[in-house]
DNA sequence: GCAAAAGTGTTGGCCTTACACCCATGG
DNA sequence: CCATGGGTGTAAGGCCAACACTTTTGC
């Protein structure tokens, strides 16, 4: 009893993403993290929130199907996309409601970042809705774990690797990467000291354009260094 | 086509284990990583070499399945455990051989620390052997690129977590937590500033005792801090 | 010119690195 | 009393936070 041999007939997997977005905060107006929710209709959890997700077909790599889970959900591709971790315990599909414990289910979740103007302009699933990613309402299975985790995640990561371009345009200013910095992570950060720190990344390289139409001194425009095949992939958690 | 009513009969499951324990390097007498491989009696890749694993079992936690697995392998109990990836590219099943793209896999594969003593003392089970972590014979399936990455993410990891005891007994002295470092990130590191670093870290309480026969000054023995539930789990990647 | 944000300079503290030096023990 | 590693001290350099200051635009 080896190897890759596994058939197990009674456990199955499913992807699940927990996609994240940039909007401003209904109360405060600052820039709070959101993510879209669907609500179940079925039973377990029947009219619970959960997170986007399903089966995975079996011509798809996982990182597709968490793209598709997000296309059908949002209608958008992801301009970031990582594997989050994969949730196995037993317990995870029953732990209010008690059914019969045949339906295991293991999923494999990632997490993902989008543009909010592309959300503006995107439409929404059907049972699809957006919520205050740090005030959520009661998740169904173990969901509410997962997102804990995934925000823990986002924000470990935004201080030392340059995802913060998942929240924004092709072309911005260090004022918009900063503020996307201080969206996540909740904070204030001196605008001076983050230029500087930004720039010695070397990621950033400068357009020559600047943004006009301000009502003071035009901000130089960035973007993000192309650099090695743009790896969305698992390599430095 | 919402949430977790997945069932997918093509996709089976599987858990695999990068194993880690130290020896001395064969030519060099270096501390150095060894992992146990598992010689395959069944096409695809009959007789090559891969990672232990097996089929989840129904009832069986992910990290449970993975102590199983070391278990079998090695006779241990894990001293560190922790999910490395779920893997699931469509083709890493038949990557040489063309057979019937129907036997899909998909693997999650966690990494396990045991110290080398207890190895020692251990069974290794059938078609198990040692190698060289960092020289390994080809291996079956994507199994070079799991180990890859499984070396990376421990080399990473030593760094910012107190996860070198999982190589070390209860009690050591600060140049043995030294010499596990300088074995897995293969160079050699200042005896005078490791020692602070590593007391600054509040990780480690002295335990009054000193380690007797030595031809020198006995040096004082330490134990990791038991802390806040010795969390072998996901947080912090 | 004035407000406002862009962008630069400067300082002091902290942490790391390199390496000198003293300490405790067995032979 | 000497060799050996354990353990401490210290000075130089790099990095970071705080904040003063200059620049460039719209009005």
């Amino acid at each position: 009893m080896t190897i890759e041999s596994a058939i197990d007939q009674r456990v199955s997997l499913a992807v699940s993403t927990v996609i994240f977005a940039l909007r401003p905060h209904p109360d405060s107006g600052l820039m709070t993290l959101w993510l879209p929710l669907v609500r179940r209709i079925r039973e377990p959890y029947e009219g619970q929130w959960a997170l986007p997700g399903g089966p995975l077909e079996s011509e798809d790599d996982l990182a597709s199907s968490a793209s598709h889970t997000l296309q059908r959900t949002t209608g958008l591709e992801p301009r970031y996309l990582e594997q989050l971790y994969a949730f196995g315990n037993p317990e995870r599909s029953h732990a209010l409601a008690d059914h019969q414990p045949s339906d295991r289910v293991v999923s494999i979740v990632y997490w993902a970042l989008v543009r909010p103007d592309e959300v503006a302009r995107a439409v929404d699933g059907d049972n699809v809705e957006w919520f205050v990613a740090d005030d959520l309402p009661p998740l169904a299975f173990d969901h509410t774990e997962i997102v804990d985790y995934a925000l823990a995640r986002l924000r470990a990561k935004i201080t030392y690797t340059p995802i913060a371009h998942g929240f924004l345009p092709p072309e911005f200013t260090l004022t918009e990467l900063r503020e996307v910095h201080e969206a996540v992570l909740r904070t204030v950060l001196d605008p001076a000291n983050f230029r500087r720190q930004a720039l010695a990344s070397k990621t950033l390289i400068p357009t020559g354009n600047c943004l006009q139409g301000t009502s003071h001194r035009p901000p130089a425009l960035f973007r993000f260094e192309a650099g090695p095949p743009t790896s969305t992939t698992k390599e430095r958690r």
